[in-house]
DNA sequence: CTCAATCCGTACCGGATCGGTCCCATATGC
DNA sequence: GCATATGGGACCGATCCGGTACGGATTGAG
């Protein structure tokens, strides 16, 4: 399914709140306030870190907290990191060389579609993400936007 | 994982197809010329007739064809033609009560991003999906395009 | 009128993936 | 030393996916 796995989504959630506070906080701490499950949110924190977005400080007092800027982690590196290498559909890698290249009327076109969500995730960065929620910027269906102006 | 369902590559694949050539195509047909599962290509075409985007004619001579014009057939129709309904998510939806809204740092994040993916989607028409590719328009990973120009 | 081709609806199954848990090792501050 | 943390796995049950199958309805051809 066209689906972000619940590490994502917890993913986000914890990025988010790294993001708007500078402070460490612990594994232990957020899935406490968020009340989630604490063994997942530090397998989630885990992968996080060994992909370069979170830098972690080992012992008491130790926690998470970003690696970069928030306006320099984009949703491509944060799905990758937590679920492998994205790929739309099998056939999309380095030059794979599919069944039937010759009669398949979808090699070039899926290829494209693949390259389209890539890079409209890249570019989305989680500051904007957090940002554009917090300034109460909502896209509309028609691609419109309504802003609400920041407070 | 953020991936399209099989269901949805087959669905490419015949509707790349129906667009390209204007004649009708039957299920048995198709499935042998791209050496797909039959059984899997009549569910795929029954969805998207059963969602509107194809018409069916039945009996002998009978096959498929597309119920309107490419340009005007979207990716978002057909992924949810075959995987149902699209969220990212498990709260996305019309206005669902979360857990902990008041607490989770994502509610609104995490709808824009929806938002945002189903907008993409959305735009995304077959017709463009097919044409690009055919023109060898590529998009690359910093957004520029490069246009080998139509033969 | 009969028959073959074709779509229609739906049920079924094995295997992969996901969501979640757990354990033990290592590092660090008090 | 010990409580608090992260690090790196293995493990398991539930769910979903990819694929198959079957009986029924409809239509064109001979
Ligand atoms: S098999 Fe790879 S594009 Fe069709
Ligand atoms: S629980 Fe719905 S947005 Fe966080």
């Amino acid at each position: 399914m066209l689906r972000l796995s619940k590490k994502v989504d917890y993913g986000l959630i914890l990025l988010s709140r790294l993001a708007q506070r500078s402070e460490t906080a612990s594994a232990r701490e957020m899935a406490a306030k968020y009340d989630l499950p604490p063994s997942m949110i530090a397998n989630v924190l885990k992968a996080l870190t060994g992909a370069g977005i979170l830098v972690s400080t080992r012992g008491a007092q130790g926690g998470y907290e970003l690696a970069r800027p928030a306006g320099r982690i984009s949703l491509a590196e944060i799905v990758e990191a937590l679920e492998g290498p994205f790929s739309l559909v099998d056939c999309v890698g380095d030059e794979v060389i599919c069944r039937y290249t010759e009669v398949c009327p979808t090699h070039d076109p899926i290829r494209v579609v693949h390259q389209r969500f890539h890079d409209f995730m890249a570019k989305l960065t989680l500051a904007e993400i957090v940002g554009d929620a917090r300034f109460g910027t909502l896209q509309t269906a028609d691609g419109h936007e309504k802003a609400h102006l920041p407070g």
